[in-house]
DNA sequence: CGACTTAGTGTTGCCCTGACCCTAAGTAGG
DNA sequence: CCTACTTAGGGTCAGGGCAACACTAAGTCG
């Protein structure tokens, strides 16, 4: 081979058969209860492997790459698959793949997503799936415990300059909802007077109500998405 | 299949042979002066096909991924190949993966690098080799156009949050050369004294200067990896 | 009708930034 | 030697944003 063929072959195919194989995974996060202390958290479905490698093993739900289908596509099948639903957020997180994270070589193309409090409730109970809160799931098969830790890492990130709060929102929500999902994902409290300023601006208030309660009725607001999207610094004082 | 064995099925192989296949391409970006006004500007080294598909385009360079190499070893296995060089920094751009972005079916794996100017000059020139200003390609092979965008994006967004400046300089430099790194990477002048109080704080001084220019020697700093790494602003008032 | 609870506003002090001016420290040339 | 020039680097000031916290608003429940 030439060295001018050795410089960019993308595309070239016809290798031997222990050519690298190709697999879509996605960690799934919804928002629900903490068993203990109630307050909400993040969770995320996981798959009871049924043969080798890792058999017995809590793994991420996917599956390898079908020709036909674009990797978003995939990432997006599997959900459906795993959860029934619609992911209200879907984005590719990194491309997992270490020589020895797989016996035989697999390189994982891993999307993370976020799907509703709504629509979680209408998750229907499929064998073999099961839910688990993210902070407290280990022993994955792979190296899948590395990859929740990341898509962890990301998420706590990302809240804080970038509008994917709302992926676990519905439509309309209240400030108090909106902020309840920074803290769930933030880990701490936030001011409820400074978040409501901070997030002045990238809501239209919809005029409507939330009522029914036993207290003042809370706004209920939609994101907006005109709004400019500085970056949020939720910094605490620490003197 | 059953409904279990499609949930999770990371690490099986044995489909037919028109699996996806799987290819790691680099960017690497360097700095070099602008052909014509002179100043620094980010350069990119592309490879000229000489099969088909898109023959005699340029496009990243490139290979497929040998079974026994990790992600990120390949990629620095292609920028030695293609410039000779280390890479200061190397990190995963993004997997791309429309089903129509190549003939066949690939999914590439993309990196992106930063090389210093120093070693830049050492560049050996490589048959079908050839370095062109990163704003101006177009006409790449494949979606090689929208990956170099993406990645120069990529770049200008993480340079206001994370210390990859120095991926471009020697271990000691002075402020005006990280100066002038933000400048050509960010497109427009910097305030040179409010330059520099952003930069204090992340920078070692190391009491050395520059000497030998015809004018005040400015002092030689090296980059504190133990600083805060707070976002930087560089707003321009716009009042 | 008053206690309680949650929603939402005002105020204050601090720090950081952008703009801009000023001083420091070299060289070059008369 | 002394002055002009160039680039390095520091100082100052006004404005904005944020964290902290006290405060008002608007409902329900007894």
């Amino acid at each position: 081979m030439t060295l001018q063929s050795d410089l960019s072959r993308d595309g070239e195919a016809g290798e031997t058969d222990d050519r690298v194989s190709l697999a879509v995974s996605t960690v799934i996060f919804a928002l629900r209860p903490h068993p203990a202390t109630g307050s909400p958290t993040i969770w995320l479905p996981l798959v009871r492997r049924i043969r080798e490698p890792f058999e017995g093993r809590w793994a991420l739900p996917g599956g390898p790459l079908e020709p036909h289908e674009d990797l978003a596509s995939s990432a997006r099948h599997t959900l459906e698959r795993t959860t029934g639903l619609t992911p209200n957020h879907l984005e590719q997180l990194y491309a997992f793949g270490r020589v020895d994270r797989s016996p035989d070589r697999v390189v994982s193309i891993v999307y993370w997503a976020l799907v509703r409090a709504e629509e979680d409730a209408q998750v229907v109970p499929i064998p073999n799936v099961e839910w688990f809160v993210a902070d407290e799931v280990a022993g994955l098969a792979f190296d899948h415990d590395d990859i929740v830790e990341y898509a962890l890492t990301r998420l706590r990130a990302k809240i804080t300059y970038s509008p994917i709060a709302y992926g676990f929102l519905p439509d309309e929500f209240t400030l108090a909802q909106l902020r309840e999902v920074y803290e769930a994902v933030l880990g701490r409290p936030l001011d409820p007077a400074n978040f409501r300023r901070q997030m002045r601006g990238r809501l239209q208030a919809t005029g409507r109500c939330l009522e029914g309660l036993s207290h003042r009725p809370p706004a209920l607001y939609r994101h907006d998405p005109t709004s400019s999207r500085t970056t949020l610094t939720f910094e605490r004082e620490s003197r």
